[in-house]
Parts: structure tokens; sequence; C-alpha cells
RNA sequence: GGGGGAAUUCCCGAGCGGCCAAAGGGGGCAGACUGUAAAUCUGUUGUCACUGACUUCGGUGGUUCGAAUCCACCUUCCCCCA
């Protein structure tokens, strides 16, 4: 099967990206049913258990039967990365190939996609807990720009890439380094030998004025109050999503936990999730917006 | 009816004679991004012919070399006493 005219010793796959309710999942569905394909999700949050209103998971009927990887595969107390995504979705593109059907990305974690289809190995340093924390609270008493220094003089490159006030990623530069001896800089040049192993043909679907996406945005917010969001979240609450690692950072769950607190009103929250998510969509337009699509499509 | 307080750039809010196009925060806009990415971080935000000029701090008129800052009146809002 060669759908798209390319190599075909690599793998085709269909991509689709764009910014949270552009309507990815409804186009991957129907483009599943037209070519025979099967979805994976894109994305960092519909991975959990339970969260299913505010991730906006799609619901049965919405499936038409076809069907979706990578959804519901995580519990909300564990953590998550672009790694642990990579492997993953290979493993699904894997399986959805051999029984030829068309693999479907559909998504809007941009960093998830994009390390998955231009084959960049991640895997040589895993985080380490451990040594993140000490670092942390390191940092705390000599200083961010002290990390910076320090990062200065072990990977000067990586350095400068990095900005001194953004901490998580000094320290994950140190990190690498004490852990595995590398530079971050080398690391991630090796992390860029092996070729796409891929053939992806994305689709970019966005928004003609960015009033469009922010509408939408604001509309499916209260669609998803409507549905018992704050149910949802409650119930996770109960079983600690508060103190997650990963999920408790979603948009649509961290918004109410000053609620359930006392400390706001239920409306107080449905613009905080709307504000965040119009954020959100703003970072995921710049972040595809760096890559030129094979095929845009307007809303 | 009497007394007191406040009106600042998109919003909140500092400023209280020159160093003010005006702190800080929010929001907006733009950007970065290789194991927390729905996260984290950065820049910018009166106008223009932009190392300078011009228009802004409720309105009008004054004082002053010079006002968002002082005075008078007006408008609106808030509080207290009746």
């Amino acid at each position: 099967m060669n759908l798209f005219g390319v190599d075909m010793s690599k793998i085709p796959l269909l991509v689709v990206v764009g910014p949270t309710a552009s309507g990815k999942s409804a186009y991957a569905i129907k483009k599943a049913i037209e070519l025979g394909g099967e979805i994976i999700s894109g994305d960092s949050m519909q991975i959990y258990r339970g969260m299913d209103i505010g991730t906006a998971k799609p619901s049965k009927e919405e499936m038409c039967g076809i069907r979706h990887h990578l959804i519901d595969v995580a519990d909300i107390s564990e953590g998550f990365s672009a790694a642990r995504f990579v492997e993953l979705a290979s493993e699904a593109i894997t399986d959805i190939n051999s029984r030829g059907k068309l693999p479907i990305i559909a998504g809007g974690t941009g960093l998830y996609i994009d390390t998955l289809i231009s084959g960049t190995e991640l895997s040589a340093t895993e985080d380490d807990p451990e040594l993140r924390a000490s670092l942390f609270r390191e940092a705390e008493e000599i200083g961010a720009e002290a990390m910076h220094e320090r990062l200065k003089s072990i990977d000067p490159e990586a350095a400068s890439a990095t900005h001194p006030n953004n901490l998580k990623r000094v320290i994950r530069a140190l990190e690498i380094y004490y852990k595995s001896g590398l530079t971050k800089t080398e690391q991630d040049k090796r992390s860029k030998q092996n070729e796409s192993i891929y053939a992806p043909h994305t689709v970019y679907i966005l928004p003609k004025e960015r009033e469009t996406i922010y509408e939408r945005i604001n509309r499916r917010v209260d669609v998803m109050l409507e549905l018992g969001l704050e149910e949802e979240v409650r119930t996770l609450c109960g079983k600690g999503l508060k103190e997650t690692p990963t999920a408790s950072q979603a948009i649509g769950y961290k918004e109410f936990y000053p609620y359930f607190d006392g400390e706001c009103d239920i409306n107080a929250v449905r613009e905080a999730i709307c504000l965040n998510t119009r954020r959100y969509a703003k970072r995921q337009l710049t972040w595809f917006n760096r890559r030129p699509a094979d095929e845009l499509l307007y809303i």
C-alpha cells in the first residue's frame, strides 16, 4: 500500500495536527473511514484513564467503530513523557501496519508527534526523579543563575540555548550530564543519527482567524461543564489527581483546585479554563507553524 | 442637605512638580522548545518619518521655566453624618 507516493520501504503515516478544538479528531475519524485506517492519539492527556470530558476524548459513537490507540493507557498516578509516547506509538504503528491498515496520528502535543515522526531517539538518558529533586533543592539555595553558570561550564552550547530562568530545562541538561557523562548537546546530536522509518503525510488544521478557534474553545468548555466536568474532576481528585506528576497539570482539571478549596466560584473556574485553553492553542499554533505541513486545512 | 475620598495607558494598580510614555501585575501579540510539553520559559505592548519627535494620566481653565502630580470650577463614582 502506497497511498502517498513515497518510499515503499517506509511506513506511511497520516498525521493530523492542529490546535485544540480545531476538529482534528473528527477529521481523523473521517479519513480513517475513507482510507481504512486506525487512529493513534497524539495527546499527552488523553492517555489517562478517567480523564474523559476535560480532555475531549471522542465518545464511542464519535469513533464510528474506528479503533483508537493510546487512549486510556495510563493511570493518573503515572508520569508520562515523550519517550514513553514514542515507545507506545511505535508499537501501535507496527501493529496497525502489519494488519494492512493506515496509521493515523491525530493530536495536539507537538513534541510527542514531532519526536515520533522524525525518528528522534531520545531514550538515551531517562529522567531521574531523585537526582532531579536534589538539583532543584540545590537551585533553591544557590539560585537559578548559578545553576545556569554551572551548565555553561559543562555544556556551553546548551547553556546559551537555554534561558537561565528556565530552570526545568537547565536542570534537565545537568541531569543528562551527571547521569550519562554526555552533554545534552552531544546526546541531542546522537539522537538524530538514525533516519526515520516513517513516511508521514501531515495535515495541519488551523483557523483562518484567531477568533474562530477562541470561540470554539469557549463553546467547548461550556459543553464540558454541562457534561459533568466538575464531577469528573472531583472523582479524580479523590484519587489523588492533585499529587500526580503529569495528569495534575491538565487544563480543565487544575483550574478546579482553588474552587474545591473554596477560594473561587465556578464561573472563575470556567473563565480560567477558557483562558488557559486559548493560551495553549496559541502555543500549539506557534509549534506547528515552524514546520511546513504537506497539507493545510482551514477551519 | 452636610463632611470626606477617588477618577492613570486594554484591565487592575503605583506614581504625588522635572530623572514619566508613566513601576508592578493581568490580559493581548510574537517567539523558544529532544524524558513534567494541556508543562516550562523568553520578548514585546501610546503613535510615528522610532538613539528623535508627537499625543496621553475624567473635563475646562489657571499657577509654574516645567504638571499625571499644585489651585479653581465642572462631571462621574464611593464612603460617612443627616
